[in-house]
Parts: structure tokens; sequence; C-alpha cells
DNA sequence: TGATTTTCTTAACCAAGGTCAATGAAAAAG
DNA sequence: CTTTTTCATTGACCTTGGTTAAGAAAATCA
């Protein structure tokens, strides 16, 4: 694990609690380093997950296949954790996660996560506070949604996710916002004017 | 607490895993019942919220104000959680909390949250379950929110919460589904023809 | 490099929701 | 039982996004 590799877990560890250099062992030992090329599936429709990762460098969509077109509902990058539902729940995914890029991502599974749990009881309760802040965001990002029309999204995407707007194909952006391509672009016009 | 409180909350309990007597009674002694009348509001936007509270009987809107209008994008109900983000993260809350109907409902506080769990480990193994049972939920929400038109929306709360639509003013269920109270009109008629 | 595929833009026309204003119906208040 | 207020519906007109089809631009590949 080279550097810029920590330094990105550490950083995201530490916005949860102070963490000591010994947890942070623990989690990375208890972890698999993977890196995934271009266009990879990672998860289909219909399986179950065994796996939750962390993307150290890259970029994943989730999407949905609806009357065969994809409508994407998230995209992850650096620094963000990726615990599909089926991977909680047990139950068969709704959705595809693919990489856009090639992607370099720590994975976990469930039984690792317990053992590691049983031998360090503290790192339960630091999972317990990723957890209550993944809750926040997505109630967050969720009430962002409805509360802003696709026009108002793709600026609010600019603004917040200025690097996602570079590596994105501007059709899966539309996608992402709702909308189709034909719409962004006249909405990329609507703005420049 | 009656004996319809008491099996709202095992029930509820039960979702998540086998749960003992003893569990049962522990969250009880721990959450206090209170009765809050219609129209009563339990968070404001700006506020730090101090609890989180399991809905007995009634219903309770969250909404946020945008340019004085009022933009619900959740309706809690019987059986169901609210731990608001402020709670959570301790910021002041982005939204309301507002009651349409007196409510009855458990309320909980961080202090005895983690007295209990101090006295009893196994209540914290238990939160985490259902913490991770409401990312699904919201995650799996959001998806069915992003993936439906308006039009289906209404279709699908009808048939997955048709309570709803019988005690909840129609102008408030266009609001939840994202379109003003004259659509919500057009649409009813166009599904009736 | 030239050829091919992918992505982006434009235009004309359509459908759905927003806005404004008027009217009716239903509930709440007196 | 009225009166008043709140809520729901309707219609005319506007705005935004969807659809279809064509062509331009960019990226990829041989």
């Amino acid at each position: 694990m080279d550097n810029l590799h920590r330094k990105i877990i550490i950083e995201f560890l530490s916005k949860y609690a102070p963490i000591s250099k010994e947890l942070e062992e623990i989690i990375l030992e208890h972890s698999g380093i993977k890196t995934l090329s271009k266009g990879e599936v990672i998860l289909q429709e219909g399986q179950v997950s065994k796996e939750c990762f962390f993307i150290l460098k890259g970029c994943v969509k989730k999407f949905h296949l609806i009357d065969g077109q994809e409508k994407i509902t998230a995209f992850y990058t650096e620094g963000q954790v990726v615990t599909p539902n089926s991977y909680t729940d047990g139950k068969p995914s709704k959705y595809f996660l693919k990489t856009m890029e090639e992607t370099i991502a720590l994975f976990g599974n469930p039984d690792s996560e317990k053992e590691a749990m049983s031998l360090y009881p503290e790192l339960a309760s630091f999972i317990g506070l990723v957890t209550e802040k993944l809750i926040v965001d997505i109630t967050d990002e969720f009430d962002t949604w409805v509360n802003h029309t696709p026009e108002e999204r793709y600026i609010l995407l600019n603004q917040e996710r200025p690097d996602l707007i570079q590596r994105v194909p501007q059709y899966q952006i539309a996608s992402y916002i709702g909308i189709k391509p034909e719409s962004l672009s006249r909405i990329r016009k609507r703005l420049t004017n």
C-alpha cells in the first residue's frame, strides 16, 4: 500500500473519530486491496453481494436497468465507502455496480469484519459511527435531490463535485441528475447565456 | 403502556433479530412515552435535536421551508423510528418535524441510550442492526423516488401506504411526491379515465 | 493517419408539470 | 345553521423536459 492510499484511508477514518495507529493497522490488515479495470462489473442485478469496499482511486457508478436503459443513482469516487444494500440485507441486488475507470479499492467481507470486531471491540463502535454518518449523508442527499430541479442539480454538482463533470461522460451525468442527454445540452446552453 | 403499543414495539424490534423479554424491558425502561397534540412542532429548522423517537400512534411530517413553502420529504407513521440528522451529527437541523395528528411516541435521548448500552452490551449490536436496516430502507426509497415520475410515485404511494392518502390532505401528498396540488388533481383525473 | 465508434449538440414537435385565476366543495368556526 | 376558511378542481397559458432524427465533434482503434 503506497503513501497516497494510506493518506486517503486515514483522512477518511479521522472524519469519524480520533483513530489510533493500532486501529488503523487492524483495519488495513483485514481488508484486501484490489485493482479493477475500466468497465468491470462489481455487482450484478439479482446477485447477492459478499463484499463492501472503500475507493482509493477511481470511480464506480451505481445504476438500475429500466427498460434496457441505465438509470444512474450514484457515482462513488476516492474516499467513499460502498456498502451494497444486498451486502447488508442478504437479498438480491436491485442494481449494478460498475467501474468507470481503472479503480483501486479496499475490500471487506462479513467474515473478516466479524473476526476483527470480536478481536477488537473498539472497532465495532467505530463502524457504528461510520454507519450513522452514512445515514446522515444519504438523507441529506435525498433531501437535496427532491428539493431541486434538474437544472439546479446540475449547478450543485458543478459546485460540489466538479471532478465528476470532468471524468464522467455528459450523457451519464444527465442520467444521474434525472434527465436525458439532449436536455442537459439545452440546460448547459441556457446556463452559458 | 397499553397492549396495543407494546405489540407495535415488539413487532418492530422482532424485524431485526429475535428479541428477549429482558432486552425488551431494557428498551422500554430507557425510553419515555409522550403524547403530542395535533400540529405540534417536534423539531425546528436551526435547532439541535436531543431526541429520537418511535411512533406508537399518529403521524409526523418532515419538511423543509423553501421560499416560505413547505416541501415535505417524509411522513412517519406507526412503527417507524425517527432519528433526526441533527440528533446524530449535533448540527442545526435543516428541516422541521411536526405532528399531523395527535401522536403517541417513545422518546430516547443520547444519555439514556449510552447508559443502557454500557449496562447491556447486547443492546449496542441490536441498535447496529436497526441502523443498518435504516440505510437499506432509505437508499431503497431514494432509488424508488428517482426512478419514477410523480404520477408513478402517486400510484406507488396508493399501493404501499394507502392509509396516508386517507389521513393526509391532498395538497400535502402533492408536496411529498414533488408536485403542486393542481398537478395532483390533474393526475387523479387522468387516472380515473 | 484515416476510419469507426462514441459522445454531444441542435431543431421541431409533444407531453407533463407550473402558474395564475376562478369556482366549487368541504371542514371548521362561530 | 350560517359563515368563514381551507382545500380541491378546472381552464388557459407558459416552461421544462422527452422524443425523434440529423449532423458535428471527440475519442478510439487499426
